[in-house]
DNA sequence: TTGAAAGCGCTAACAT
DNA sequence: ATGTTAGCGCTTTCAA
């Protein structure tokens, strides 16, 4: 009945007992100056600082959060607010954004925000409050949210796109946006559709790139050759079917991302359809799957992203937040599925 | 230079300065008495309980978790150790794991484990030591490794596979082989290649089952028609060009997961062969874009997995680790990349 | 049933 | 440059 295995069964208390004045005594000096020399404080001897640190990893100590928090200290924890952690976008971030703060030796505890119940609940509970030094969000957050999370009253940054009023690392999604485009319009398109997100309306976004790009061409955007879908593959096989639908489809079509374009394709191949000769296909993102199905699309560093978002936490902390925001290059990708239209019109 | 958005700028501070004693006062009781009713604590009238109760409502009280763990009790975290966000899988399972965990009010620390590196740097230093109440495995453990998880005596289960000494969820890796291979054998195939990751050389997983089906089906097994390659989509590819090479190429594959699939698909059309007519593909794991790909796969529930991680995790707190391991079913997906072989030979 | 008191392990003044 | 002294906010004996 009771296990057998090497799991904790009793009222599971923590191990290694090795406290501060431990290593202070180890190496002959007190608390406070074992303190000040793990915590990199100032006002300490260089050779004092070695024998603390050399005490401290003798002995395998490990500070405890909690009493450091308790005392004043900062927590060591950063809340990442994470809307599909299964999505390659995110998980790619997530990858990156990890690294640098464990580098950092800070820990990131994962809230995910998907569904908007799940957002609700997170910003009326607000359970990272008084747990994290900082907030990394992974999503647009709105004017009511954003207060919430002012109340946490710690540094807040994003990551993978521009949230209002936070320093951020992203990509210009209109330049982006601009890269596919033009792609398209230099094959010869004109005729462009545009399989878009749901909430993704922002001013500068993929899709005002598209109407620019159009408008710059010469070319009048038809609104008819934008749908609106969820952002995934069943999304982009819906979008494209509706495509189809209109008495004039288009000749390419540009994807919000990836995997819309992935259903895009799908939706094609089994309407008979072949990509690219009869209809081109462009997403964003460089999804590891695109180059596998051979998608054009327009690259962007994801983890590269969430990185630099863990040195913006970083930066922070240090009570240094120099730069407000960053934004990264995307590369136009050149693949399988773009060709200059079939039939000239 | 300094920060003209909502940032903290200064050392950072916690919000919501309402203590114990604040909701003690204004419940006119003493700390004690009203740690006791918040915690759920014996020898407490049910009239004070509730009176206690609501001053902490109407404060908008939050108990410090720090404190509180300094006083003795639980972390209320769960540290998670992961190869690889990024991937389908383990977003799939770090997203159901977080949902249960979330329930229970616990926050999930992410440890990435992914290259040899990340593993040894995270074993040699335990970051998660004094930290967690318990560790969720979603990665193989070796013996040495087992021992530094002991040595943080906290409870400790793996999902999304079977992991040595631990309480699991996973499903039959086996069956789920089985599966696709009988599938495959029931079309008529005979000559079945497999392409299999690295380290999975688990003895009863997929590709012991390749063994025993090819047996059961009175086909001697021949080794060459094994490749080993790395768990993604370049490794399929690459997996699946060493099978073209071979003097008699198989006329189906089996595929470690879909990803692995989908890169061998590739190879093929790139070869200019034709799926399934020249050659059929089946994977394992129902990843969102094998429904666009229409690729044959069979599906395991991974979402799930993590969730029921999370209920292990739960019951461990407890103190009760009922279950030792569950097992979750598999099913085949038929889709479009699998028939008869062509040429019967 | 309730209260008083003693820490948990650490950091941050303030002294020296 | 280092040591001393107070707590941080909570839980938990132990008394009342």
């Amino acid at each position: 009945m009771t296990g057998d295995t090497g799991g904790a069964q009793a009222p599971l208390r923590s191990a290694s007992r090795v406290t501060l004045d431990d290593v202070a005594r180890h190496a002959g000096v007190s608390a406070a100056t074992a303190s000040r020399a793990l915590g990199g404080g100032p006002h300490v001897a260089a050779a004092t600082r070695e024998r603390v640190r050399a005490a401290a990893e003798e002995l395998d100590y490990v500070a405890s959060p909690e009493a450091a928090r308790l005392a004043g200290g900062p927590t060591g924890r950063v809340a990442v607010l994470v809307p599909h952690p299964s999505r390659w976008f995110f998980g790619e971030l997530l990858e990156g954004l990890e690294g640098e703060l464990r580098a950092a030796d800070l820990d990131l505890v994962l809230f995910r925000v998907g569904g908007p119940e799940e957002r609700a609940a997170f910003f009326a509970r607000l359970p990272a409050r008084r747990k994290v030094d900082a907030v990394v969000v992974l999503t647009p957050v709105d004017e009511t949210e954003h207060a919430r999370l002012a109340s946490l009253d710690v540094a807040v940054v994003a990551a993978g796109g521009r949230v209002a009023p936070y320093p951020s690392i992203a990509v210009d999604e209109h330049a982006a946006g601009r890269q596919a485009m033009d792609h398209l319009l230099h094959l010869g398109h004109r005729r462009i559709g545009m399989i878009d997100v749901e909430d993704a309306g922002r001013p500068d976004g993929r899709r005002a790139a598209w109407e620019a790009a159009l408008r710059d061409a010469g070319v009048g955007p038809d609104g008819d050759l934008v749908v609106t879908v969820s952002a995934d593959g069943e999304g982009g096989a819906d979008g494209m079917a509706r495509l189809l639908g209109l008495r004039s489809p288009p000749t390419a079509v540009f994807a919000h991302n990836d995997e819309i374009a992935l259903g895009a394709v799908r939706t094609l191949r089994r309407a008979g359809l072949r990509v690219p000769e009869d209809l081109s296909v462009i997403g964003i993102d460089d999804h590891p799957l695109a180059a596998l199905t051979d998608l054009t699309t327009v690259a962007q560093p994801v983890r590269e992203q969430g990185r630099r978002a863990g040195e913006l936490v970083r930066a922070a902390l240090r009570g240094e937040l120099d730069q407000q925001a960053a934004t990264l290059p995307t590369r136009l990708v050149l693949r399988g599925t773009t060709s200059p239209p079939a039939a000239p019109r």
